[in-house]
DNA sequence: ACCTGTCAAGTCTGG
DNA sequence: CCAGACTTGACAGGT
């Protein structure tokens, strides 16, 4: 079994490198001069793109192949006042050469719409609000040219005081949405309401691969074995329409999960700076031979370092000998 | 150079 | 019904 990790967003390996500045609402509407505010902005922007490059150049040479953009690329893109702005024309260029690079060398991207994109909530507005966010990060993938590989992942969102009903909502919502948004989406259970069972039914429902968060997973766990769920949430991703049309060659898509480690055992849900690799091993090792690759998303306050930490332990197992041979800087064999 | 409050967005809790 | 917590990197405005 194949293992590859990632991380999110931002490198601390890497001086100077943001991909998210930004500019905030009321700063932009203090400027005299519209016009020139959203040049700013477009430039902005670019420095984002630019960075993303540099910190996926940096992935190329540790050895990292999976990584989750941020979703601050474009400044207030989605903003209500900024309706009438496009600024794909000036970014076409940028946004092209990290698509180009990404496609280049295989890299698994994926973006990760924050928590107020909800499609349970009984909020027009909301669901409306959180289309748009969703179309925002549809665009910037089409912007770069990846396929349906590269995914939002997102989470169900509130219960409303009726889970049962909130996710019904959710499935009711979800089929409104235009396929191309629908096509590039992936669920996640979350860490204190829907469960991974609650999540993984919804996914079957609107047939979408099931993203699992082990972190999220112990301290939510609900009351199904993890046993009998994985076989399931590995049918979602075998079920997704890239892996049946490319079924048994080297281009499907893995399953991915997340991992991080409680910050505290006051603050048990918060991320920890590194990931303690034992539940990582435990989950592994129960997988071993359900899927011939998995993808590992690292979520940790020194995000890259982390995972290079990490990458270290799996060295140390290797050497003690341990069955995993590590392949290079953020991936292993599991043996 | 460094510190603190604020930020576009949602939901939940508790008063 | 409303204020504050939650969580986060980075801005903005101050010293």
């Amino acid at each position: 079994m194949i293992v590859r990790l990632g991380y999110v967003a931002m490198s601390v390996e890497l001086e100077d490198a943001s991909p998210s500045k930004t500019m905030t609402m009321a700063s932009f509407s203090k400027l005299s001069d519209r016009e020139g505010g959203l040049r700013r902005l477009e430039r902005l922007a670019e420095q984002n793109l630019h960075n993303t490059l540099r910190l996926l150049k940096h992935n190329r040479y540790m050895g990292v192949q999976v990584y989750r953009m941020t979703s601050k690329l474009i400044p207030l893109a989605t903003h209500e006042e900024l309706q009438d702005w496009d600024p794909y024309p000036a970014l076409a260029n940028a946004f092209a050469e990290v698509g180009a690079f990404i496609r280049e060398h295989n890299m698994r991207v994926s973006f990760h719409p924050d928590h107020f994109t909800v499609l349970s909530t009984p909020r027009p507005e909301v669901l409306r609000n959180s289309v748009k966010d969703l179309n925002y990060h549809v665009r910037l993938l089409e912007a770069m040219g990846l396929d349906e590989r590269a995914l939002n992942n997102i989470h169900v969102g509130g219960s409303y005081g009726d889970k049962e009903k909130s996710a019904l909502r959710f499935i009711d919502q979800f089929q409104t949405i235009e396929k191309r948004i629908c096509d590039r989406i992936t669920l996640e259970n979350d860490d204190k309401t829907f469960t991974a069972k609650e999540t993984l039914s919804i996914a079957e429902e609107v047939k979408v691969p099931m993203v699992l968060d082990i972190h999220h997973h112990a301290v939510n766990p609900g009351n199904e074995l993890m046993e009998e769920l994985w076989p399931r949430i590995l049918r979602t991703w075998s079920l997704f329409p890239w892996n049946v049309k490319h079924a048994n060659t080297p281009i499907v898509l893995p399953p991915k999960i997340h991992v991080s480690s409680p910050k505290s055992l006051s603050d048990p849900r918060g991320h920890a700076e590194y990931v303690e690799i034992e539940p990582l091993l435990k989950f592994l090792s129960n997988i071993a031979g359900s899927t011939p690759a998995i993808d590992v998303m690292i979520e940790a306050k020194k995000k890259d370092g982390a995972l290079l930490k990490l990458m270290d332990d799996f060295r140390a197992l290797e050497a003690s000998g341990e069955p995993v041979r590590v392949i290079d800087g953020g991936s292993l064999e599991w043996l």
